[in-house]
DNA sequence: GTTGTTACATACAAAAAAGTATGTAACGGG
DNA sequence: CCCGTTACATACTTTTTTGTATGTAACAAC
């Protein structure tokens, strides 16, 4: 497989490309937040775990980018800004859920500790 | 979902915890380099692209400590040190091919450019 | 006896990703 | 008129990941 560019970066296969639009900490969880419908910035915020203002702003500027969610703006007085899945975002979900059964498995058979929440 | 601990870092979901094991630029291409049989460590570094010493050994061995593959040494004149998947890193196939696909789909819709050759 | 092969191993530097802190604009409520 | 909410936006720092360069030990071939 020849290595090729996309948005001015190098992969080397098929696999990191995909990496490109759905790794990292927080695309994931974002994709799997929206995969219901529309969900609202704020929303975004307050159902995903430990993400701050800055990463799901960059995340989601990222994603829109690269055709997996749209934006979508209420012209409201208290601004309303909804995010929806693509036909790709939606694509996107079935690699998500392998990644997650694969995960959930490890968790019951691998040494993981639980956190106590504080 | 609450947190977890694995290996000393503190994971937020399964997902996760799957990238910890599969995860990076270089343990997909070397789990899939392995789903045949064994390779030795010099083919795996031939086989696959742009990888370094470094990279190989270091991803082989955090491989190993997290049960992905076994490692296997003959001890012959030139030694031979062969690696090969647990039961665990077969399961990541699966995993790993739906990233595959997902990224195949990607270079078939998205602008990507073959990168020449030098 | 110099070079080559096999399989690592490590020091150090660069790059990429993520986190912290702070700010903004347009309102609305009290 | 000060505070809170909504949805960003940016500067800066820290952490994590990856890459570069170099070295080693045991032979074997020439």
């Amino acid at each position: 497989m020849a290595d090729f560019v996309y948005q001015g970066r190098v992969y080397y296969s098929p696999i990191e490309l995909s990496m490109a639009f759905i790794g990292g900490t927080w695309k994931m969880p974002i994709l799997l937040a929206l995969r219901k419908g529309p969900v609202r910035y704020s929303v975004l915020r307050s159902i995903i775990p430990h993400i701050t203002d800055k990463m799901l702003y960059s995340q989601l500027r990222d994603l829109e980018k690269k055709g997996m969610l749209t934006r979508q703006v209420y012209s409201e007085k208290p601004p309303r800004v909804e995010y929806k899945l693509t036909t790709l975002g939606k694509r996107s979900i079935k690699v998500i859920d392998s990644l997650q059964t694969f995960g959930k498995h490890l968790m019951k058979t691998e040494k993981v500790a639980i956190k106590r929440q504080r």
